[in-house]
DNA sequence: TATGAATGAGCTTTCATTCAT
DNA sequence: AATGAATGAAAGCTCATTCAT
C-alpha cells in the first residue's frame, strides 16, 4: 500500500493487463515473463522484475485486478435490489453477464486460481464467497430463504456461475444470458421456503 | 490399446501414481519429471521418457486414471438405484464420498484440468458431463424431473460437486458427507416437477 | 578378424545396411541407434550393442562396406583395360557410374567421411587414394603421362569424382554419364605428355 | 540485417569464432553448446541461446563467417587479374593460399558443409560455385578456354581446391603453395583451347 | 526509469550402453 | 541370440532474476 507515482501505476497496469491476456491465451504454465513482455511491447523482461517484486506478485495483482472488476460490477447490481431473492437474481445475472462479456479475464482468473498461482491461504476463497454468503444469510433471517447450509449453497452458486467459462470453452454456442436465467430459476427453487 | 508387458504396466502405474501425488502436492506447474521421478524413487528422469512418449502422455494418463476410478465408483452406485431422483442422489452422494476419500487424486485432476494439461478438445468435458446429462434426460422423460435445460443443470451439479475439493482446501473441517446431503436436497428441490 | 557364425554375419550385414540407409537419409549426426534399429526392424537398440563393440565400430563397418563395394566395382573395370590412359578412363567412368547408381551408399560414405566418423588416422585417406596413385605412377613410367605430382593429380581426380553426389544433390538433373565423360576429357588433357 | 548493439556484435563474433575452433578441433557432431561455451569462456550455455535463436543459426553464422573471409580474400586477387587464364590462376592460388593459412576455419567449414549443418537448399552450393562458373564462361566467350561443360569444370576445380584441407589432415607435410601450382598447371592444360 | 546483457538453475528429451532373463 | 528394462550423462533451450549503465 505504498505511494506510487502515476507513471509507475500506469506501467504496472499495462503489465498486469498483458499478463491477464497472456495467461488467457496460452495458459498459466506457459505464461513466462518473456511472453508477457512481448505482448506488452516491453524491451526487456527486466522491466517486469523492476516493477514487481517477483512473479508471484504479478500473478496476484492480475488475479486481484479481475476480482476487483467483477466484484464492482456485481456489487452495484446487487445493492440496487431490495428483496433477498431479487438480490440473488441480481448476483447470478450480473455475474454471468460479466463473464459473458469478459471471457479473457475470467479465463485467466480461473487458470490462476486453479494452478495455485495465488498464495492460497484460503482467505482468497473466503473473500470470493463472502458477499454471496452474506446475501444468503440475510435472506434466511428475513424468511425469504429456507433453512439450508449457507456455505454449501454459496459454493454451489459460485461454482455454477464459475462453470460458464468452462462451458463456453467446450460449447462456444451456449448463450450466457439464458444460462444465467436457467440458474436463477434453479436456485430460486432451491432456496425458496417450503409453502 | 497396445500390448504391454506386465512389468511395463506396473512401472507405468507407479509413475502415474507418483505424478498424481506430485501434482496434488506442489501443483501442476511445478510438477517436473525430476520431482516425479524423485517421488517414485526412480534413478533418472529418462525412465519416465522411456515409458511415456512425452509429458503430455503422462499427464493424460494421470487424469485418465483418476477419471476412471471415480467413474467406476459412481457408476456402480448409480446403476444400483431405480428411480431418477434416486439415481441423482446416488450420483451426488457417490461423487462427494469419493472426493472426500480421495482428496489427493481430485486435487491433481482439478489442477490438470484447469491448466489445460489435457488436449482439451471439448470431448473430455463432454465425456465428464455425459452420464449426468443422460440421467437428467431420463428423469425428464419419465416425468420425475421438471422441464429445465439439461446442459445447464448438469453443469451446475457437476460444478457443485467439483467444488468440494476447493472447499476442503480452504476449510478442511467441512464434512464431505453433510456437504453431499445438502446438495442432494438442493438439487432435489431444483429438479422436482411443480406440484 | 575373428570367426563369426553365419547367423551373426547376416545380422551384422542387416544392421550395417540399415545404418547406411539411415545416415544417407537423415544425416550422420541424427543417425542414432534408435533410428537405425527402427529401420532394421530390430526390437531393441541393445541388439546393435550386442553385435558391435560400440558406435564407432558400426560406423567404420558401414563406411568399409561402401568402400569395398565401390572398390570391387571399379577394380574389375580398371584391370580389364590395358593402357594407362584407358585405365584412367575406366577408373573415372567406373566410379561415376557406381556413384550414379548407388547414391544412397555414397551419400552415407561422404557423410561419415567428413564428420570424422572414421578413426581418421590418415590411413583411410591413403587407402582410398592408393589405387589411383598406382595407376598414375604406372602411366608416368610407361611414358603415357606427363611429369606431374602424383599425389596432387590423384587428389584432384578423386575429389572431382567425389563431387558428383554433391552436385546431384544440388542439381538432380545432372547426367552422371556425361559428367564422367567430361571428366575423362578433362584429365586426359591434364595428364597427356606434351607433344 | 537487424540493428545490433556493438556489444552484441562483439559477443556474437566471439561465440562464432569459438564455434569454428571447436568444430575444427572435435568435429561437428561433438561440438555442443557446452564445449563451445567452455572454449569461449562463457559462464553458461544459456548465453549462446541468448544471442542466437538456436543452434542452426549459430552454425550458419559460423559457416558464413568463413565463406565471407575466403570470398573476400580470393575476390581481390581475381579481379586484379586481366585475362581469363590469369584469373583462373589467381582463383586457384588465392584459394589454396587461404586454405593453407586458415586450416582451422576450413576444416570447420568442410565439416559443417558435409554434415548438412547448413539449410542446404542447393542455393548455397550454387553460390559457392557461381564466381568460378562466371570466370569460366567469360574465358570461353573470349576464346581463351576451349569448349567444355562449365558446371563440370567448375565442380572439378572447386573440389580439387577443397581437397587441400583433407590432404593436409592426412599429410600435414604437403606444401599448399606447390599444391596450388600443380593445380594451376593441371587446369591450364585442361581448359586451354586446342592448338 | 528503462535497457540490454548476463547468470545459473531448471526443463524435457535423447543418447549409447549395460544387464538380467 | 535376443529382448525389454534401466541407467546416467548429455543435449538444446527457457526460465526468473540481477545488475551496470
Amino acid at each position: 500500500m505504498q505511494a506510487r507515482t502515476f507513471t509507475e501505476q500506469a506501467r504496472r497496469k499495462q503489465i498486469v493487463d498483458a499478463a491477464i491476456e497472456t495467461i488467457a491465451e496460452i495458459g498459466y504454465a506457459k505464461a513466462s515473463f518473456a511472453r508477457i513482455a512481448e505482448r506488452a511491447g516491453l524491451s526487456s523482461t527486466g522491466l517486469i522484475s523492476y516493477h514487481f517484486a517477483n512473479k508471484s506478485e504479478l500473478i496476484e495483482q492480475a488475479a486481484l485486478s479481475v476480482i476487483t472488476d467483477i466484484g464492482g460490477f456485481v456489487h452495484v447490481r446487487v445493492t440496487a435490489a431490495t428483496t433477498a431473492p431479487d438480490r440473488l437474481r441480481a448476483y447470478i445475472i450480473g455475474t454471468t453477464e460479466f463473464i459473458g462479456t469478459h471471457r479473457t479475464q475470467m479465463r485467466a482468473l480461473l487458470d490462476i486460481f486453479l494452478n495455485g498461482g495465488l498464495g492460497y491461504d484460503g482467505s482468497d476463497e473466503q473473500q470470493v464467497l463472502s458477499p454471496i454468503e452474506q446475501l444468503l444469510t440475510d435472506g434466511q433471517n428475513s424468511g425469504d430463504f429456507r433453512d439450508f447450509d449457507v456455505r454449501v449453497m454459496a459454493t454451489a452458486i459460485q461454482r455454477a456461475v464459475d462453470g460458464l467459462p468452462l462451458l463456453l470453452q467446450a460449447h462456444p454456442d451456449v448463450d450466457p444470458t439464458s444460462y444465467g436465467e436457467e440458474l436463477v430459476t434453479l436456485f430460486d427453487l432451491a432456496t425458496r421456503p417450503p409453502q
